[in-house]
DNA sequence: ACTATAGAGACATCGGACGTTTGCCGTGGT
DNA sequence: ACCACGGCAAACGTCCGATGTCTCTATAGT
């Protein structure tokens, strides 16, 4: 299993020393092939892996090139590795957001600006709308989260969680939360962390982050429940 | 290019559905592509996708298995993607940790058995002992963390850390501290953090992890900046 | 100067062939 | 009855060559 695998190794090497940077095309395949001693064949299986991995971009007719290595393309690994994991380790996922959703939304009570404010209050608006219709639902509440963990600056944390809030962990808990009728309240939990950013308060930033991630984590519990009791 | 993704995604597919569960076996490449409807090569690049996101485990002369799709496994997959991350985006993995890793540990204050603490006792006192050899410095720094973040029983938080925490990045840092001089003052932060977990005080290990990490990030910052000097 | 088109280059996919490894099972001996 | 050995079959690893299809570009014509 060494020639694929080496290959792959190589080529991020490449990419990692700087001999490929950014942009940067690749040699055509079959030469790359002659370059790295193995067929065509291992080094299609190569490419495709550092393509998936979101490191090469392969256009058909043209070549392929090296992406920008963006944090947002790196790690958007994550969410689909985060999409295959078992039931009983969604309650993991939901601690580690527990961890940090707070502090995140803590550094951006501290770093929001009021374009951005602006642009939750409309989306928390477009919320309460939607009330009774899911699909809106969490489209609006991705929406909203990603507002305010962008605001930060910070690509990469913002990455790291939406990977972890996955659209299927998203739609499990929405799911429990409508068919209980909960929607309005956690609704308010969005208001009310709102509130907290529009009065730039850290401390009641990520008390209301905590709120709302525990009130989350309380509907996986119940959904992932019944399910058991399903089986 | 929809061939093999299609593939690819339909493997997926199969796995989170349940229809093939941790463990199962796959049917052989040849009958595996007459099923998908296409060749062999396909759906060998698709089978290597797969693999490399250590959702598969191909052994060969026996045949194609799914793995557990522990949290180990699946967020692997990070930690190489932080790898490939350009020098500008370290500061962002690194504002990252200075949310998570403070948390995590006052988390751990919480939920450290005596015979984990033992354990971070010896490790300091290898730490001690090889503070001058680097590579030995950085194997007993990722225990020490390792063992403090494994302690809250949360392997997909265990392993978040671990990606974000990458060697690479840890070489650095700690080669900017040994040539400053500086690994005590460091070994002496990991001292209280491990004080502050003995006596399982929660908000003083948030701080001194806190402070470690800024630490760290100093340094970043030195080895750095120090790099782009020499462009 | 602009547009349409033809050609070259590059990836996508296929089919088959051969090597190598692994697991299994039957055989024979103890 | 148990164990060790050997051989067979199945499955992955690798390679090769051919063909389809898409892109970009340069050329020719208006």
């Amino acid at each position: 299993m060494a020639l694929t695998d080496d290959a792959i190794a190589r080529i991020r090497g490449m990419i990692s020393s700087g001999e490929l940077p950014p942009g940067a095309r690749l040699p055509p395949e079959p030469q790359l092939a002659a370059q790295m001693g193995l067929s065509r064949s291992g080094v299609r299986e190569a490419v495709k892996v550092l393509e998936s991995a979101r490191v090469l971009d392969v256009r058909r007719g043209d070549g392929t090139y090296v992406t920008s290595l963006a944090p947002r393309l790196l790690l958007e690994g994550l969410g689909v590795a985060v999409e295959l994991l078992r039931d009983d380790t969604l309650l993991e996922v939901m601690e580690v957001r527990r961890l940090l959703e707070p502090v995140a939304t803590g550094l951006a009570a501290l770093r929001m600006t009021d374009t951005q404010l602006d642009e939750l209050a409309r989306i928390l608006e477009d919320m309460r709308a939607a009330a009774d219709d899911a699909e809106k639902l969490i489209g609006f509440d991705t929406a909203f989260h990603h507002t305010v963990v962008a605001s930060t600056g910070n690509e990469t944390l913002t990455s790291l969680l939406a990977g972890l809030s996955g659209r299927t962990l998203r739609a499990r808990v929405w799911r429990g939360l409508i068919e209980a009728n909960a929607a309005h309240t956690t609704i308010d939990e969005h208001h009310a962390i709102y509130l907290a950013l529009r009065s730039r308060d850290q401390l009641l930033a990520q008390a209301s982050a905590l709120m709302h991630v525990n009130t989350s984590e309380a509907w996986l519990r119940t959904v992932l429940a019944a399910k058991a009791a399903d089986v």
